[in-house]
DNA sequence: CTATATAATTAAGACGTCTTAACTATTTAG
DNA sequence: CTAAATAGTTAAGACGTCTTAATTATATAG
C-alpha cells in the first residue's frame, strides 16, 4: 500500500489494533446473545437515529424489506425493539429501541470495556486529555462530512 | 451508562462514528466479495500473525476446527490463502495469505479510504499531526498491554 | 371513485455456516 | 512396538438468513 500520508497510515494501523483488541470482544459477546450481524447493525442504527422504518433499516443493512421484517420480528420477540404504527402514515412502522435494547448495547460496550479501562489506566492524565481532544476533533469533523447523516434528534 | 471518565466516554462516541462511517463500508465490500465474517476475521488474523494452523484459527474465531477447515478450503479455492504442511509436524498445516489475499484486504481498506481521505482533507496539517500522535500513543500503549493476548486453551 | 403505488408481512425454498461424529495421518508416551 | 493423543478433513444434518412472490392494508393520482 503506497500511501505516503502518515495520518492515513497511522489510522490504518490504529484500526487494526482496535478491531483486534476491542471490536472482536464486542462481536463475540453479541454472538453469544444470539444476535446476528444484521441485528447488531440494526440496534446500532436505531441507537444512532432514534427511530426508523422497516424498509429504511433494510436498505441501511443492504437487505430486502422482507429480510428486515423477519429480523425485526425476532428483535421484537426478544423485547429489544418496539414496533408501532406511524400515525402520520399507517402503512409504515416506527421502530425504536426498548430500554432492554439499550441495555444490551451497553452490555456489549462493557464487554470491551475491560480493554478500554486497561488502556485508560496505562495512560497519564495528560495523555488521556491529548487523545480525548484528538478524538473529539475527528468526531466533530466526521459529523460535518457527508450530510448523509441525520442527527439523532 | 453514566461513565465519568471523559476519555472513555469520548472513546465510545468515537467508536460509534467510526463504525458507522468506515467499518460499515469495509464489511459491505467484503460481503460483496462473498466473504463471510469468519473469512474476514481469518484474513485479518493471518495478516497480523503471518501464519497460523487450522485449529488455532478456529479457536481465534470461536468455531470448531471442522468449521475452520471448511472455511479455509473456500479461501484456498479463491486463492486467498496458501495451505502447506508444517515440516516440523506433518499433522499441522501452515496457513498464510497469498498476494491475492493481501490484495483483497487492501481493497477492503480502500473501500473505506474514501471517507478517510475526506476526513484527512478536512483537517489542517497541524490537526493531523496532533491526531497522528494521539493514535500512535494509543497503538503503542495497546501493544504493551497483554503483549499478545493469545489465550491458549 | 378507481387504479396504482407503497410499506409491511408471510410463505417457500435456496444457500451458507455451524456442529457432531467418523476417519486418516502423524506424533508422542509408556 | 503399541496405545493414546493430536491435527486436519469429510459427511450428514441442524439452523439461520437471505431471496422472490403473494398478500394485506393504506395512501395518492387521475
Amino acid at each position: 500500500m503506497s500511501n505516503a500520508d502518515p495520518f492515513v497510515t497511522t489510522f490504518h494501523r490504529w484500526i487494526d489494533v482496535f478491531m483486534n483488541r476491542s471490536m472482536r470482544r464486542f462481536i463475540h459477546h453479541a454472538r453469544e446473545r444470539g444476535l446476528s450481524m444484521s441485528m447488531i447493525g440494526a440496534l446500532f442504527h436505531l441507537n444512532r437515529k432514534g427511530s426508523a422504518g422497516v424498509t429504511d433499516l433494510g436498505d441501511h443493512l443492504g437487505v430486502t424489506s422482507a429480510a428486515s421484517s423477519q429480523m425485526l420480528e425476532k428483535l421484537v420477540q426478544q423485547e429489544l425493539i418496539l414496533r408501532t404504527e406511524d400515525p402520520a402514515d399507517r402503512r409504515v412502522k416506527q421502530i425504536v429501541l426498548t430500554e432492554k435494547g439499550c441495555h444490551v448495547l451497553e452490555e456489549g460496550t462493557r464487554a470491551r470495556q475491560g480493554w478500554l479501562t486497561e488502556l485508560s489506566d496505562s495512560l497519564s492524565d495528560e495523555e488521556k486529555k491529548q487523545i480525548t481532544t484528538a478524538l473529539n476533533l475527528m468526531i466533530s469533523k466526521a459529523n460535518q462530512l457527508g450530510e448523509t447523516v441525520q442527527e439523532k434528534k
